[in-house]
Formats: C-alpha cells, structure tokens, sequence
DNA sequence: ATTCTATTGCAAACGCATTCGCATTATCAA
DNA sequence: TTGATAATGCGAATGCGTTTGCAATAGAAT
C-alpha cells in the first residue's frame, strides 16, 4: 500500500510553492530545504507516482529535458533565454485549425515563447 | 580544405527530396539508398557541417531527439501522432505578445500542433 | 600518375538523464 | 511495541543519442 513520507510531501510542496515548471534538479534543490538529505532517485520515484495519480504532470518543452508542475487546465510555457526558468501561460490564441493544410487533422497544440522574464529584461 | 563526396550529396538530396524534418535515422535510410554503406557518424559530421553554414537548420520538438531540414523561413511543425513524421506549417497566427504577462518580453514563438496527416486519418 | 590530406566506416567511447540493486530506515496496522 | 514491508539514500548501471579514434579510402591540386 501507499505511505506517506516527510520526502513526498517536501516534493509537492515545492511544485506547489514554486508554482511553475521544475526540472528534477531544481526540484531536488528546493525539496531538500526542508529534508536535506533528499536523493535525487526519491525525486524520480515520486514523481513517476505523482504523474500516475495526475497530480503532477510533464513539461517537455523543446530541446529541454523534461520538467514537472502540479497539474493544470490546458496552457502554454514561457522560457526565459537568459535565466533558462519556464513559466505557465495561462492565455491560448485557441482554435489554430486555420494553419492546418487541407486533410490534415488537428488534435492539440503547444506553444512555447521565448525571450526575458521580468528580472532578466530588466537586466542587460 | 573543403571537398565535395558523393556522401554530402546523398545527404544534401535526400533532406530535399523528402522536404521535412527527417531524424538522423531516417536521413541515413534515405541517403543510403545512393550510397549504401554510408555510415551514420558521417550522417552527423555532415549534419554539423550544413547547419554551421546556414543550409540546414535543426527542428527540436517536445520529447523529441533533433530532426534535419533545408532552411527555410519561419514556419511552425505538425507532428503526426500515429505515423511519427513531421511536417512543415507555413502558417503562423503572427504576433503573440497579446498572450505576455505584464513585464515578460516576448522574442521568439514556436508552435507546434499534433494529430493525424492525411494519410493517418485516413485509416482509423 | 602521384602525393597530400580531408573524409569515411566502424566500433569503441561519451555525456547525461533516468533507473536499479540493495542494505537501511521509517511508516502504519495490529 | 512490534512486525511486515514500503520507501529511502547511495552508488552503480542503463539507455540512447551523439562523438571520437584510427586505419583505410578517395577528392583534388600538381
């Protein structure tokens, strides 16, 4: 049966804090605030079991390796060029059907932006 | 100095013959069909090349290893999701800082949209 | 033709994210 | 409290895409 550790809860909490999607490492990095000598194969094994129970869910985004984020209704990503964070975009253009060619047969869509988050376009 | 083999050709045709994104696997299946025993470390010398000079450029998608395709302008990428190829959109919805929240510069955009083509809609 | 050396083919080696083995620890039902 | 066993930590092992070492091959200038 399923148990409850201080290691999975310290692992939701840091998606729920952070709030936005997080690579295993980053998430390593906040977990381990509060259990300090959390592994980073307990991140995978949690995680694989979080996004089973769809808590949790992936973020590939291209080029990158996969991240995680508590799971949401239908939205895009935002990836800063300069500090490399992924953040949730909460708008969608919506139905993009008219850039399809003809007998092609649309079923989703993710968009991924590029460019500065506020920190950084404050910056250089 | 720089020579011309009849392996950077094989490479150089089959891209533009199929004219989509094509995985070092596939490039080499296509060009082997003028020169055998090519090999696939020649695939991705060759590769390295033609994307330092400008000729091809690389198409990373969510999860996916890198694809190889003739450079063209911008465009976006539909992604079959029974038969795997990739395909090229030339549409785009333009200019989507509408999307931005506040504070967020936006500088590059890439869609990509998933389903079935022609032929994989077809069937089931 | 001959020579010089870029390019190739092949297999071994890498880099890196993710998974696994296993002894140890900790959760939870009884 | 105790016993059964799920979960953890750590390091070793995978998997897989890509790169590299090296001897053999083949462009191209002379």
């Amino acid at each position: 049966m399923e148990r409850s550790t201080k290691q999975r809860a310290a692992i939701q909490e840091a998606l729920k804090k952070l709030g936005r999607p997080l690579l295993p490492q980053e998430l390593l990095a906040e977990a381990q605030k509060s259990v300090p000598n959390l592994s980073l194969a307990t991140i995978y094994r949690n995680i694989k079991g979080l996004v089973a129970d769809g808590l949790v869910e992936v973020v590939s985004l291209p080029g990158e390796t996969d991240r995680y984020e508590i799971h949401k209704h239908h939205h895009h990503h935002f990836h800063c060029k300069r500090c490399h964070q992924v953040t949730d975009i909460d708008a969608c253009p919506g139905d993009l059907s008219q850039l399809m060619p003809k007998g092609y047969l649309l079923e989703e869509h993710q968009i991924t932006l590029y460019g500065r988050c506020p920190a950084c376009s404050a910056m250089a």
